[in-house]
DNA sequence: AAAAGTTGTCTATCTCTCTAGACAACTGTG
DNA sequence: CACAGTTGTCTAGAGAGATAGACAACTTTT
């Protein structure tokens, strides 16, 4: 062996991208929870690395409670199940990650600024002040999403206030007289967590978070909410609903 | 300066890292095309690395042809631009994404086999035969998608034949006799690329895909196609068609 | 023309990753 | 109970990643 001489320089250690792929193969089903995993011999011959590099990857999959090692006897699967998050015409943050378990959403801050010209143009500010919201939303202990949400300062003047006295948004949208509205559209992509992403999502540096950019609108068409929502990938599934289905888990 | 001792084993190198969330900068929008960087003096500050260590994560960028660096002058932003792929009912592969540029898309492999349980399930075959599909769309010289078709062997049974002549998952359709669908469901989701489709996509080991899991069926609801799409998620966006709405670009 | 600012290149050094081998501790099986 | 198989731990060394400093080459501003 001692392959070590075709390593390539790709910024990732060994053992993080056979993490990564151990990762996929549980959350996508081909590893299930009690399954035994591939001996550390078996590992480190399937991706042509040392035992030691292979046990790394274990490590680290068992420090998220992915896995769990037995001496004698083996790996063997222990979690890694993922929340499905409804994204339709009604979607809530709220509703559709507070079915199962117990969640709790917060705000981590709010501002009224200038906000950058792409969410001008989208909310129908001109020069105007929009307000911005950050929050962060925990489920079963696992923080999941990280939000920010920006609204027309103007035409909700009373909102950064409400937003402080009850912390949440759907509340403070109520106590501004907004008791409907509807996704207009919704934008999906996904990126490394930035270092800041990270701490708040308690995610390793680097690990991946799918980005959801979507425009809430009044029934009559009205601009009202502009939310950009980084999911923990690790974590979340989205299941997008299309007209008339019902939706569909796996 | 000289913080090297509290530096983390995360798995990922200093400068990916940099690159990373530099490219997120550019791919959405605070860094346009014809924008200047940051120096590499300023850069090394900002994240707290060395000169040389911001000059690697500038040079990935290069390599990826996002930006551009000039002796004496600085780093621009010189591409970055990633395609828009629309999802909703009548979503099909090859129209939303070749709505501009040169796209093309071609079969892979196929092969007539027993599907796992999760397929067969969905697709709604006992424990009969599947037909399974592999493609790549290109669009513009870059790979974009990784495709994994299944089909009820039984109910179309042409279909592999068909394949073989066209190289076209619609037109093998079109000869079995199945001229519309609509998608039923669609499941989104993220994760780092295995090292085959990295390779297939032409992207680093251990870049992203953006994984879209959807069922399409015949109008009468009976299930057609399953299909797993990898998007490369550096170069493209899934726009969620919401019921009624026009769908939105930025 | 001069000065300040920016990227390109070279050398040197230190730390962490990965490899390599060996053995201990434990489990399950025949 | 012996044995094969598996994970846990230790030591050692080679190679890549990151730091550090200095200077060259070039551009823009003064």
């Amino acid at each position: 062996m001692s392959d070590q001489t075709a390593r390539q320089v790709t910024g990732y250690s060994a053992w993080r991208l056979i993490a990564e792929e151990l990762r996929a193969d549980i959350t996508e089903g081909r590893l299930q929870t009690g399954d035994r995993l591939p001996t550390e011999a078996a590992l480190a011959e399937r991706f042509a690395v040392n035992r030691h590099t292979a046990r790394q990857a274990l490590a680290a999959l068992a420090s998220d409670g992915l896995v769990e090692s037995r001496r004698g006897s083996g790996t063997f699967v222990t979690g890694g199940s993922v929340h499905l998050h409804r994204i339709g015409m009604r979607t809530r943050l709220t509703t559709s990650l507070g079915e199962r378990g117990s969640s709790s959403g917060r705000v981590l801050e709010s501002a009224t600024e200038t906000p950058p010209p792409a969410v001008a143009r989208r909310l129908g500010i001109g020069d105007g002040l929009g307000v911005r919201v950050e929050t962060l939303r925990t489920v079963d202990g696992r923080p999941l999403v990280l939000g920010t949400h920006w609204f027309d300062a103007e035409r909700l003047p009373d909102i950064a206030a409400s937003l402080r006295r009850t912390a949440s948004i759907t509340a403070a949208l109520r106590a501004s007289g907004i008791d409907d509205y509807v996704r207009v559209s919704t934008i999906a992509s996904a990126r490394h967590a930035t270092a800041a992403e990270a701490t708040l999502l308690k995610l390793d540096p680097g690990a991946i978070v799918l980005v959801t950019e979507s425009l809430d609108a009044l029934l009559d068409g009205t601009p009202l909410q502009l939310s950009i929502a980084r999911f923990a990938a690790q974590r979340v599934k989205l299941d997008i609903e299309h007209a008339g289905s019902a939706g569909h888990a796996r």
